[in-house]
DNA sequence: GAGGATTTGTGCTTTTTTGCACAAATGTGT
DNA sequence: ACACATTTGTGCAAAAAAGCACAAATCCTC
């Protein structure tokens, strides 16, 4: 044991790891989970990085931000691999999501089984609709199916603290989501999932991210005219 | 009329414009079409900035790409600048829809209004599930909702060419992704919006822009943890 | 236990993106 | 007609991201 003897200062990565690396990890989240699923034992650089989508180098750089968990000659060990992002970005927590808005989107999301399966529990429906307002939606795929009652739009506050969500979704009109975020902000949210097709402007330290499905085909749209040539 | 005299030779703009830029365009473009239903003129960079969230000089720098439309002191014309822009992304003409995988998600974007009014219109919807095909499915929002049978995926081809879909929209499970893909790639697809968690290989010359909404939660419960210290 | 085959981790280079700051151009008021 | 107040367009600098290439570390075989 020549030089492994201090490795506890090494593992204590505080250096700030990219956004461009964090938006990436996801996917190598994904890939280690179903490759897990699927008994593998180790991965190399080269093949995950065909599964995902990036160059080895690149994901061999984005792994090294989170620490030295590759063996050289060999490659990466999938579960242990997978416990280090999961660690690193959170996910061996449960989070509380609270969606605003119950239309069509908002209950495809609160249906969706991606988020349930990893550690993403949606814990309350929010809407303004009277007619919404009462009745119940079902939450969650297959499996571990809930039933949600929907929450007045009023009563976000309470709904918040009650449940202790974290992460807020905004699935509102576009009309509506800014005020519904100021709420959301005021409650306490400090992470914000926008699909109204707005910018939110937030305070500092408030998070957002958008997700604009026009906006994704309007760029597709873009590079499809220019292949016409 | 001193100088503007052959404003047809600075219109050429055929240098490239770069995928930052692009990505920002739809936000630009939005912000422009409220402003116009709003009947306002006039906008300088700087209110556009804060209403699409960029910095000014980051706003002047991507509309500089397009063309010179503003006027120094001035601004910008709304309705013009929306006019070049949706030019500039192909907005001015119709674009073809076809939604694979007509579940939860699925349905949701078909009924989602944000395509109908820029000029994206849903024209086919096709499924793997028996018990799905043959059904129909209310397609667009309020004022021009059309309902679409539901097509079996075996005859996905045929459909494509019938209905001269130029975009396909993915909203399968992980597990049928990379085959829908394959066959919408096949059928003359070059240009995909994926929904389902995995990567999709497609080879040169098509485009693929995913949406991964498990991602995103992610990617906020990453920072929402680093905040906690 | 030495040599060869792999594969990681990373220093360095190149490209892309963002930010700054100011000259150029326009409108206004006198 | 001239000085002044705006606001765009852009050259240049800084920062961020991506790509290359190779030394360092490990495993395997003989």
């Amino acid at each position: 044991m020549p030089s492994k003897a201090s490795s506890s200062i090494k593992d204590g990565h505080t250096h700030k790891i990219s956004e461009a690396t964090v938006s990436r990890l996801p996917a190598y989240y994904r890939a280690l989970s179903q490759l897990a699923d699927a008994q593998q034992i180790r991965i190399s650089s080269e093949e995950l990085a065909a599964l995902t989508g990036v160059s080895s180098a690149m994901l061999r750089k984005d792994l090294s931000h989170l620490g030295s968990y590759g063996t050289r000659g060999v490659g990466y060990e999938v579960e242990f691999l997978r416990y280090q992002i999961s660690r690193e970005m959170g996910l061996n927590q449960d989070w509380s999501v609270v969606i605003v808005g119950v239309g069509n989107l908002g209950r495809a999301l609160a249906h969706y089984g991606g988020f349930g399966s990893r550690g993403f529990r949606v814990v309350a429906l929010v809407d303004a609709d009277q007619t919404l307002i009462g009745t119940k939606v079902k939450c969650g795929a297959e499996g571990k199916t809930v039933e949600l009652l929907v929450h007045a739009l009023s009563d976000l506050e309470d709904v918040i603290k009650e449940t202790n969500a974290r992460l807020g979704v905004v699935a509102t009109p576009a009309e509506s989501a800014q005020v519904v975020s100021d709420r959301l902000v005021k409650a306490g949210i400090r992470s914000i999932l926008n699909f109204a097709p707005v910018h939110l402007s937030v305070p500092e330290g408030v998070d957002v991210r958008k997700v604009d499905l026009a906006s994704e085909l309007q760029i597709l749209a873009f590079h499809e005219q220019r292949k016409a040539i």
